[in-house]
RNA sequence: GGGCGGUUAGCUCAGUUGGUUAGAGCGCCUGCCUUACAAGCAGGAUGUCGGGGGUUCGAGUCCCUCACUGCCCA
């Protein structure tokens, strides 16, 4: 006998309890067999979250989207796998632990490098798995033994591999570039870790003399103090503002170098005075127009950004302190000509805030051309699918507008490039393992680089690395490629780019596992992706810890079960559009496990009384139970019915992404055709009396409890905890697998399908339903019964007693024609509720008419149509065939309500 | 400056290749503690689908244009 529940659903009794089961049995551990036919596999792996994360409700989102495809491809009998795991995120990482060194008065120059890494290790034991314990409280599916940290042994040697190869192609090269420089932490940082924002700055007109005293010309700058590394200015050749200065010298205020006028088209004519100074060590267009002319580098700040120049009087100013010094200067040798407002684009490091300094310095690039072209080549081929597909868009435009991808990093948390530098001869020895001596001339003088790889460079690996590469290993050949990546768009050109990329690049030279040569299909290191929106307030308003809105979807879940936020998620997951995440749709799905849970407790209550009458329902035969019988009343062969369409139409929503409809697909079953209607008519049928029908009612159990097993299933992928306690209840403590997440999903059968039942059903809906309403019209009290006359060409006869239970009807009597009050008609049938009382004649007479007015404008358009010559001849059958009917209909309509409205008067 | 989206009920959003009567949740109004559920049940109101033009037998859906708005990249 199923246990007791309690009256309302409380998620917080249960959804410990079932996470913590889910770990400890190791339900999602997969393991690939020899004989696993590879058609049968669906692999995913969770975009690595930064290990100094914690949860927010972009992870949950993604996580929730990735957990109903893994258990939705796990309960269809795939063997399945998702990956979990976290990215070591270089800055973010180190910026943590030096800000507890700091909280000790310490800096990580105090510890020296290895002891500071050791450190971060420590630290990472201590707090790195706080978001992964986060998924394991939400019930992710995913298989805990393939864990993965990207600084693990075993990904740090497929970093080493794979950057050793790409050194030994010529992809990686070593040179003196401007990158973005963050000089808080004093690292380059990726174009993409830079954010850009309007700010109002100045822009400033300086004088600077002609070397010969013939004049002078003026040039406009945002940053004044960078002139002291001016080595030229540039005017556009076309200005013939300027044409006689082209090639004459000029004297650089404050410095008194010499430096000449160049003509480069970069110069714009229109913007400040046409002239602009070149600085090519701190500014990347001025390090361009440094090259195209031969112009000297001349860096003049530090790794902090302070003025770096012994012999100047502005040596070791901070660059904004410089800017004021410089000019006031200028100011005062009168060549300071105008200061103006100015709205610039400022960018900021988004690890650390701080503005971003364009600095020349020496860097490690990869030359990314003949990666981005295969990176290109296999989403043009079809070989990766983005949904939407729109992003495919983006992904090409930025693809095709790469730049060279310069991985190294002045940290000293990360993967430590594996390149040693001689002291002797100067050459460099990359190497997989490391080396004793110079590879070059023996020298035993080597000392490694210094620099880390950027994050990316491991987590970009991922998708091969899990599964072992650079070993040929039987997970590769199982797992690889995964089946789908879901991400936000914002990590379009991280992890998707980059993966596809490396991935790509790297397994072309791995054959397949029946040992043939690998093409670019199965090169890819996923097939789909999966782009989810972002998760905004209820507002609309981008959640930011500035603005304080931002919802921890730990708090939410607490507050109303996890169950009920996923399903949030997911009904408001349409692809491609932000989610305004509100606590009161929240509820609402609150409000849904709370009816799933007390359809269980009426159910279970039922099981009892069951009992009790003798009645026992075999619970090990109820997935594999025949279809109801032909002879079964309409509600049993309709909600059989009902919830095989719906199966398939989820699998259908599933196959593509359009989890709001899988979602609302099973609301509406659930609480419309479940509870709303199957369980108040099988109500009837649950008749344990002595003088009852045995059999009837045991089949009729048998139905309610087989549909409500399916529905749990069904339901499970979108709501673990509720279903995976209820399923258990329901079986009462001898359930046919460990969990519910492991039996398999409802496949829908055609036989259960039919539409006659449906069509009968929903005219048996329509019916109560009309008779509510005017039962409503009419004023009678909820509790009278009444009787109605009823006229229907519809064999109803069986129904009858659903009518009168769910509509309160104490009689049922036929009738051929129907006059005076309270009729309702459809096309299908009349019905009166017989009620003496006086109607409100106008209020009827406005509804009549409003009725009547919909009808004739519906009618006439379709007479407009149907007389419509070139509408005859091009519509396809189908539609011109519904018209012609809804017409019949119509006519019909419009004659009863006209009779209706005449009655009346 | 380049690119990509959005504008549908009071609010937040659906609306598959153009096709019969544009939907949901929440909110709102009315009546019910009907022994699974008041986190409930029943009934009800609400839209010139941003403006204008075009293509089509037919446009919320396709094209042009305007307005407003969001995001990405430089």
């Amino acid at each position: 006998m199923p246990q007791e529940l309690q009256k309302a659903y409380e998620p917080g009794a249960i959804e410990d309890r079932w996470a913590e089961y889910w770990v400890a049995e190791r339900l999602f551990d997969a393991q690939p067999s020899e004989s696993a036919p590879k058609t049968s596999v669906f692999t995913q792996l969770l975009p690595p979250p930064n290990v100094t994360g914690r949860l927010h409700m972009g992870h949950m989102l993604n996580q929730t989207e990735m957990d109903i495809i893994a258990r939705w491809h796990r309960m269809c009998g795939d063997l399945t796998v998702w990956v979990p795991g976290t990215d070591h995120a270089g800055i973010a990482t180190q910026m943590m632990v030096e800000k507890q060194l700091a909280a000790e008065g310490k800096k990580r120059q105090d510890l020296g490098r290895e002891c500071f890494t050791e450190r971060v290790w420590q630290w990472k034991q201590h707090y790195g798995g706080a978001i992964l314990e986060q998924m394991k409280r939400l019930g992710a599916s995913v298989d805990w033994s393939r864990e993965y940290f990207t600084m693990d042994e075993n990904l740090s040697v497929a970093v080493k591999e794979a950057f050793v190869r790409l050194y030994e192609q010529g992809l990686i090269y070593r040179g003196k570039y401007i990158v973005n420089w963050d000089p808080v932490q004093q690292t380059a940082v990726s174009d993409l870790e830079v954010t850009h924002e309007e700010r109002t700055g100045k822009i400033y007109h300086l004088r600077y003399p002609l070397a010969d005293g013939s004049g002078s010309i003026v040039i406009a700058t945002t940053r004044p103090e960078t002139m002291l590394g001016d080595v030229a200015v540039a005017v556009n050749p076309k200005d013939e503002r300027y044409l006689a200065l082209q090639g004459k010298m000029l004297t650089l205020p404050l410095t008194g170098r010499e430096i000449p006028i160049v003509a480069d088209d970069w110069a714009n004519p229109e913007f400040g005075t046409g002239a602009v100074k070149v600085t090519p060590a701190h500014d990347p267009n001025d390090f361009e127009i440094g090259q195209r002319h031969n112009l000297p580098q001349l860096t003049i700040m530090d790794e902090q950004a302070r003025i770096d120049l012994p012999e100047s009087p502005y040596h070791g100013l901070d660059r904004y302190a410089a800017r004021e010094r410089i000019v006031e200067d200028l100011r005062a040798a009168d060549l300071l000509v105008d200061i103006k407002d100015h709205a610039m684009a400022v960018g900021t490091s988004q690890r650390t805030g701080a503005v971003i300094e364009p600095r020349l310095s020496t860097q490690w690039f990869i030359k990314i051309q003949p990666l981005a072209d295969k990176a290109i080549a296999a989403v043009e081929e079809g070989h990766i699918r983005f949904t939407p597909e729109q992003y495919s868009k983006t992904y090409f435009e930025w693809m095709r507008n790469i730049h060279d991808w310069c991985i190294s990093r002045q940290l000293w948390w990360g993967h430590r490039i594996p390149a040693w530098h001689c002291g002797a001869c100067g050459q460099m020895t990359v190497a997989r393992e490391t080396p004793s001596a110079c590879g070059q001339c023996g020298s035993e003088q080597i000392t490694q680089e210094t620099d880390v790889l950027d994050t990316w460079f491991s987590s970009g690996l991922l998708p091969c690395s899990v599964f072992g590469w650079p070993e040929h290993t039987r997970d590769l050949d199982t797992f690889y490629p995964t089946n789908l990546l879901i991400t936000g768009f914002d990590i379009l050109f991280f992890w998707v780019a980059r993966m596809i990329m490396l991935g790509c690049h790297f397994m072309l030279d791995v054959p397949m596992a029946d040992g043939s040569p690998r093409t670019l299909k199965d090169a890819v290191p996923f097939r789909e992706v999966y782009i989810h929106a972002l998760v905004r307030d209820a507002d609309r308003q981008k959640m930011s810890k500035t603005k304080g809105n931002v919802i921890d979807p730990i708090e939410i879940v607490t507050k109303y079960g996890t169950d009920a936020v996923r399903f949030t998620l997911t009904a408001m997951a349409s692809p491609g559009t932000d989610i305004a995440f509100s606590e009161s749709r929240t509820e609402g799905y609150r409000a849904f496990a709370n009816k799933i849970w007390n359809a269980a407790r009426f159910i279970f209550m039922n099981v009892d009384r069951a009992a009790e009458a003798g009645i026992r329902v075999d619970m090990a035969s109820l997935t594999s139970s025949e279809l109801p019988h032909v002879d079964a009343p309409i509600e049993a062969r309709w909600i059989v019915s009902r919830l095989n369409n719906v199966a398939a139409e989820i699998g259908l929503a599933l196959k593509e992404y359009r989890f709001h409809e899988a979602a609302n697909l099973i609301y509406q079953f659930f609480w419309g055709d479940f509870c709303d209607w199957y369980l108040e008519i099988v109500k009837l049928r649950l008749d344990f009396s002595e003088g009852a029908d045995k059999d009837a009612t045991k089949a009729a159990l048998t139905t309610l409890l087989s549909t409500f097993e399916a529905a749990l299933r069904m339901l499970s992928t979108f709501m673990p905890f509720i279903t995976e306690e209820l399923w258990h209840a329901l079986y009462d403590g001898q359930p046919p697998a460990k969990s519910i997440a492991l039996t398999r999903y409802p496949q829908p059968k055609d036989a259960a399908r039919s539409t006659d039942v449906e069509a009968t059903m929903s005219t048996l809906q329509e019916l109560i339903v009309n008779i509510r309403a005017t039962r409503k019209e009419l004023e009678v009290p909820e509790k009278e019964a009444v009787a109605v006359r009823l006229r229907t060409a519809v064999a109803l006869t069986e129904a009858l007693p659903i009518v009168q239970r769910l509509a309160k009807v104490s009689e049922v009597q036929p009738a051929t024609n129907l006059e005076g009050a309270g009729i309702r008609s459809t096309p299908a049938f009349d019905v009166q509720v017989v009620y003496e009382r006086q109607i409100d004649v106008a209020a009827e007479t406005a509804r009549l008419n409003k009725e009547l007015a919909q009808f004739e404008k519906e009618q006439a358009n379709a007479t407009r149509q149907l007389g419509n010559e070139s509408f005859l001849a091009k519509a396809p059958a189908n539609v011109i065939e519904g018209i012609r009917r809804r017409s019949a209909e119509l006519d019909i309509l419009l004659e009863k309500t006209r009779t209706a409205l005449n009655q009346l008067v």
